[in-house]
DNA sequence: ATGACTGCAAAGACTTTGCATCTTT
DNA sequence: AAAGATGCAAAGTCTTTGCAGTCAT
């Protein structure tokens, strides 16, 4: 009953993209990326992999910013800065986070770390006008 | 060019709801809740109301589960847990984080602290079979 | 009266899925 | 040859939006 995972040269490229990029990317934009370079590319088999990469725990999801789920191909315990304005995900150092009442609750397999708010960018972008 | 808030019952309603429920509701939880009580009441209406106090810092975002987003009507801090399993949000305390280098990237507004895991009721489920 | 709020239905956006075809093993 | 992977297009979900009618001030 084990579902083989055959190789696949477009799986291959897909994660190869997502662990180079360093902008957290989209389903889209992995998309756009490779497509110049396997034009018989589709969409779904970006979302499939994607699906899969993450059911394998190869590829985080960082969370939807404007609607587009991103994900993240360093799996290292790291936190996230999502800006508000442009919606660029930029990395963050660990955090060490521990609850006293986790047990009340559940077994945590996890934790996501996000902080909300303007990047640089942006904040000189509002200072100039 | 000041926007005016008006009284509106239904409005009353939608937020008396989340704030009084301690599920960290959906939209469409908030309308079936709402419903029988309001059968005038309008799916859009509660999307509508819901990205209103959402703007106005009134609920929080808490996260998408299984593709719907849930809120949350206490805007205190605190952290939360998910599960994976049945996809119940709870609460947990609150959580101090610092990161050093925040200022390399941006101004932080907000931050997320969110566990992932299995919750206790599910855990039993599984044990049971 | 004016402008905000709402219902309804249509439109949008992102993601998933069915099926025939092509690949890998 | 058997089973997995993919393209394409259709279907699904959740959410937003246009418009005309209703309601608060």
């Amino acid at each position: 009953m084990e579902r083989v995972t055959r190789y696949s040269p477009k799986r291959q490229a897909i994660l190869e993209c997502i662990c180079s990029a360093d902008c957290h990317p989209s389903a889209e934009w992995v998309y756009a990326m490779l497509k110049p370079q396997i034009p018989d590319l589709s969409l779904a088999t970006v979302y499939r992999n994607l699906a899969r990469f993450r059911e394998d725990g190869v590829v985080l999801a960082v969370g939807n910013v404007d609607g587009q789920e991103r994900y993240d191909g360093d799996t290292a315990p790291h936190s996230h800065f999502i800006c508000r304005e442009c919606g660029k995900v930029s990395d963050l150092p660990a955090i060490e986070v521990a609850v006293p009442n986790m047990a009340t609750v559940g077994k945590s397999e996890g934790c996501s770390v996000t902080f909300y708010g303007c990047c640089n960018e942006c904040l000189e972008k509002t200072a100039q006008n």
